[in-house]
DNA sequence: TCTGATATGGACCTGCCGACCTATATCAGT
DNA sequence: ACTGATATAGGTCGGCAGGTCCATATCAGA
C-alpha cells in the first residue's frame, strides 16, 4: 500500500479525493489537512510516502510548504489554473508532478505510483508512456496471482454470498470444488476464513461492479 | 438510498465526491457530468432524486443546466466562490441550497437530505437545525437497533478481525461473549456469518477510522 | 511432447461456528 | 421499586468450515 497525504483547502476535494484514492487498491490516505501547516505538522506522525498538495491555500500555501520539506517527500501539485508560472513555481519548490484538478483519477493515481517510483514528471506531465507503466493498480503479490474463478468466487464474497452451496451454485460446480478454490483464495491473500477474505475482496474492488 | 447526481467540470472533484457521497451508507451517485449538457442528458436515464451541481463549468453551466431542468429535481448548487451574486442567481435558476467547496462532507451530505425532504435552504445556508434533522444518515433499521458493543465488535470484523478468540482478546471479553453478541448482530442485520457481517460493516461505515 | 497452471471433484477429520437456552449484574427510565 | 435493555458468561449440539491428502481433464507454453 501506497501511504497519501493530501493537502488542500476544499474540504470537499479534500475528503473526497481522499475517499477516492483510499478506493484505489494500492493506495491509503493516511493524513489530510487544509493548509500547509497542518500538513507539516500531520507529516511527523504520519508515515506518509507520497504527497498531493494543492497550490491554493489560506495561511501557508502548497508551494511554501513544499519548500519546507526540501524534497523529504515526493509531491504532486494540483491545481485549477495550470499556467506555465504555476508549473515553473511548483518546479522550483521541488514538486515532481504537476496536475490540473481537472485531471482523470487514474491519472494521479499513476502520477502518485510514479512519483513514488522517482520518476519527474514535472515537465512532461502524466503521457501515455506513465499511464502504460503505472496506470493500472500492481495488486497485493498474492491478489495478483488470482485466477480468473477465484475473482469470481471472491466478488461473490465481497457482495455477501457466503454459503459454500449458495456459492456453489451460482458458479454451477460442486460444493467441494468451492472448497478448493477458498483454500487457493486463503492461501494467495494470506487470510484464514470467508470474513477475512470478504474484507479483502472489497479492499481490493472485487465488487462486481 | 438516496440516488444522487453530481455535475463539476474538475474530474477530481467529480469522482472524488462521487465516490466519497457514494460513501455515506445513506446515498449513492447514479450520474456524473463535466458540463451542464452531459447532466442533461444523463439524467434522462438516471433517475436520481437530488442534482449536486457546479455553477462553474465550461459549455453549459450549472445555473443554465438548472434553469432548464426547471425545478424537475431538488439541486444543491455548490460553488468556489460564495458571493451573493452567486447565491441569487443560484435562488434564480432554482437551486434549493447554495454550498461552497470548502463545505465539510457531511454538512453537504446533510443538504442533499433536506432539499429532498423539500426544504429550502437557499437562503439560511446548512444552519445547526438543518444538522440536527438531517445530519446523521438513516441507517438500515437494523443498524440503528446496533449496540455500543455490538458496533465494536462489528468494526473489528469489517477490518478483517474474524476468529473468535482474537475478537475476545480484542475487547478484554470472554469468547462466550462474543458469540453472543455476534449472534445479536447476526438478528438485527439479517445475515448467517461472520463474512456477511464484515460486508455489512463495511457498507454501514463501520471501518473504524 | 511434456510440463505447469487451471478447473473440476473427492475423502477424511478436527474443530470452530452458529443456534438455542439460561443466568447474573448493571443501569436508565418509568 | 420495577421493568427493559445492555453486557457479561456458561452449556450443549449439530453441522459446516478449513486443512490435508489425492485424482482427473483441459489447455497453453516451453
Amino acid at each position: 500500500m501506497i501511504r497519501v497525504a493530501i493537502a488542500d483547502d476544499h474540504r470537499m476535494l479534500l475528503e473526497g479525493l481522499a475517499n477516492a484514492l483510499s478506493a484505489v487498491a494500492d493506495l491509503t490516505v493516511v493524513a489530510t489537512a487544509v493548509d500547509g501547516q497542518e500538513l507539516l505538522d500531520k507529516l511527523e506522525n504520519a508515515n506518509a510516502q507520497v504527497l498531493v498538495i494543492d497550490i491554493e491555500m489560506p495561511g501557508m500555501d502548497g508551494l511554501t510548504a513544499l519548500s519546507r520539506l526540501d524534497g523529504r517527500l515526493p509531491a504532486v501539485v494540483v491545481t485549477m489554473h495550470t499556467d506555465d508560472d504555476r508549473r515553473q513555481q511548483a518546479a522550483a519548490a521541488g514538486a515532481a508532478a504537476f496536475l490540473s484538478k481537472g485531471a482523470p483519477l487514474p491519472e494521479l493515481a499513476a502520477a502518485v505510483r510514479a512519483v513514488l517510483g522517482g520518476e519527474n514528471l514535472i515537465e512532461s506531465g502524466v503521457d501515455e508512456g506513465v499511464m502504460a507503466r503505472h496506470g493500472s493498480p500492481v495488486l497485493d503479490a498474492g491478489a495478483a496471482a488470482l485466477t480468473n474463478r477465484e475473482i469470481e468466487l471472491l466478488t461473490l464474497l465481497g457482495r455477501g454470498v457466503s454459503a459454500t452451496d449458495e456459492l456453489a451454485e451460482r458458479l454451477f460446480i460442486s460444493s467441494k470444488t468451492v472448497k478448493n478454490h477458498l483454500a487457493s483464495i486463503y492461501e494467495k491473500l494470506g487470510v484464514a476464513d470467508r470474513a477475512q477474505a470478504a474484507v479483502e475482496a472489497i479492499r481490493l474492488g472485487f465488487t462486481g461492479d
